[in-house]
DNA sequence: TTGAAAGCGCTAACAA
DNA sequence: TTGTTAGCGCTTTCAA
């Protein structure tokens, strides 16, 4: 199957290849009936276009690229490229994932980006780009959008959720049921140099308690561990429990920094004994699949649309229009469920 | 920022355009010195290459498309496309996803694929593909490699595990434990015309309770509802539920085809007085993430290495290897958790 | 070891 | 309404 070019389908038609550009594209100045032709032509032969050879001639590259922290499956990630995908798609463009480990990853992503137009747009999720990033954001021509980014400085637009807000109203909720010592945890493991919300939702929770008028006696924050040792995930729970029952005041209620966390912290909890939520209350964030199988009371957010929204923020700039509000926050709900109770 | 091309670099190193790109590119023909010369003014300048002017003129694209059904965020899309990407990406691949939900999607897709070169390989998930489709594909000078494919006709390889197979050691693990009565539940809403797995499972499902033998009337096996009303996910898993308990003979073992059904299934049934597994045994297919919240006792794949093993055929392929194996089936376990119990 | 030159398949003026 | 003509930025013979 040798590939037709738009010389064949020219040939084919009897006109000249600038026609078959003109008609396949949907422009005007072609006549019905040599439009009809041509696009008959084209689908006998199978033709579409060579899309290295349209973009090298417009300028256009009619892709764009998803800058994603550490992998594409975890739930946000892959719930916001899916968004993007299907905005993007329909509108024609290709979209690229860059997925980013290390630092090494990302300073590659970087020293490539700006040289040479291989994407006509980059959307980004939630990275936290040190300032020579910014810099570098900045000085791009293409439209450059992020998804939960904690700054917009170096962006053309973006969508996110407000993290420490959203973590206050669960302070808030756990207040209000009566909850008198609080515990936090944050990912045990977090091997991510640059990413944000896990931060900004410790921040928030943090203010929030503080303003909630919690004595610091009453809070109990265990931040990732530092340095991974080879203990395996149900060592690192059961001592984060152990912890939290040898705490001089027992929590009542943990909040944790993603839903995540909340799976196995919830089965050391019960293996160790406590009850969920007679015993203590326990609250996620995100919403994610998990949540809905364990009956966790948390935070929604909805990636999906996050990522549509960006995908149509980025597809307006690429359209030359300004956006009237670049930056856009998303609510978040509190979802109630079955691991929250009242105090008695 | 203007873009560098090869010519600014060639002439910022005083050499032609052709030595740059050969120095650049790791061809030797270069002298040590015109080389590092070259990369230097290549990193000073920000240069990297155009993607579109590299493939229209070596008629490579270094582009592989990823071919899905029905969404890249469910678990087994998600993690077999990062599995595609960690290797793809390490040989220097973009790799494209192009997810297909309707008919016309993959009619779309066929239409254009085998008539220019967009890209140097597919690697496709699940398609339960037609005779016309795998004549397109068989046809196709490029690559084309399958993953958990239901046939090996119009591929070049693939990677598989056998459902039918797992399904049997589920039944015949539920037999050893001394159930008596088996149910299977298919997804209850399939919307998928084109994907085969769940096909299969039930296939494996059906044989091997026969093989083991059950008799009919010890067999219960609720399909897809072939038209979705307008219920909600509740009311179709309790009129699931209600349809076990209503049975002339209640099943003392569930299957389901995919872990997803689980969760909701699982809700249901303690929700309507049954305990799991005091009760009712209920086994997975898939061990995604809630299989692991929810405890599910279930038959584990590793779509990510799934994912690996297709891209380093398609690697092998794209460089004129011949494969020795060109279709490999991946082994599958059970893994038991707490929802299975030998019957009393 | 290097360079000149001819395309790759298309788009975008411009001319007809 | 259509065709002609330059490129777009690279790779790839082939000469030097």
């Amino acid at each position: 199957m040798p590939r037709t070019t738009i010389a064949d389908v020219a040939q084919a038609a009897g006109v000249s290849v600038s026609t078959v550009s003109r008609a396949l594209r949907g422009l005007d100045r072609v006549s019905p009936e040599t439009r009809e032709r041509i696009e008959q032509e084209a689908k006998r032969l199978h033709f579409s276009f060579s899309k290295s050879a349209s973009s090298l001639a417009s300028g256009k590259t009619m892709r764009v690229a998803v800058l994603l922290p550490n992998e594409i499956s975890s739930w946000f990630n892959a719930h916001a490229f899916e968004g993007i995908y299907e905005v993007m798609s329909k509108a024609g463009y290709d979209i690229v994932p860059y997925i980013v480990w290390t630092q090494d990853d990302l300073d590659a992503f970087f020293q490539n980006l700006p040289g040479n137009r291989n994407v006509d747009a980059v959307i980004e999720a939630s990275f936290d780009f040190d300032e020579a990033k910014k810099q570098v954001l900045g000085n791009l021509t293409i439209p450059v959008v992020g998804m939960n980014a904690p700054s917009t400085h170096g962006l053309d637009a973006g969508v996110a959720i407000d993290d420490e807000a959203s973590m206050a109203t669960i302070v808030r909720f756990l207040k209000s049921l009566g909850h008198k010592t609080l515990a936090y945890i944050e990912q045990p493991i977090n091997t991510t140099p640059f990413v944000c919300s896990d931060r900004l939702r410790k921040k928030g929770f943090s203010e929030a308690s503080q303003a909630c008028g919690y004595a610091d006696e009453d809070i109990i924050v265990m931040p990732s561990l530092s340095h991974i040792d080879a203990r395996s995930e149900q060592d690192i729970y059961s001592g984060i429990v152990a912890q939290l029952l040898s705490a001089p005041k027992q929590p009542t209620a943990i909040c944790v920094s993603v839903d995540a966390v909340a799976a196995p912290l919830l089965k050391e909890l019960r293996r160790m004994g406590w009850r969920v939520p007679q015993d203590v209350s326990l609250v996620g964030f995100d919403d994610d699949d998990t949540a809905t199988a364990l009956d966790l009371t948390t935070m929604h957010q909805d990636p999906a649309e996050i990522g549509r929204i960006a995908a149509r923020k980025t597809l307006a700039l690429l359209n030359g229009e300004t956006l009237d509000e670049p930056f856009t926050v998303m609510p978040t709900s509190l979802v109630l469920r079955g691991t929250t109770e009242r105090v008695s």
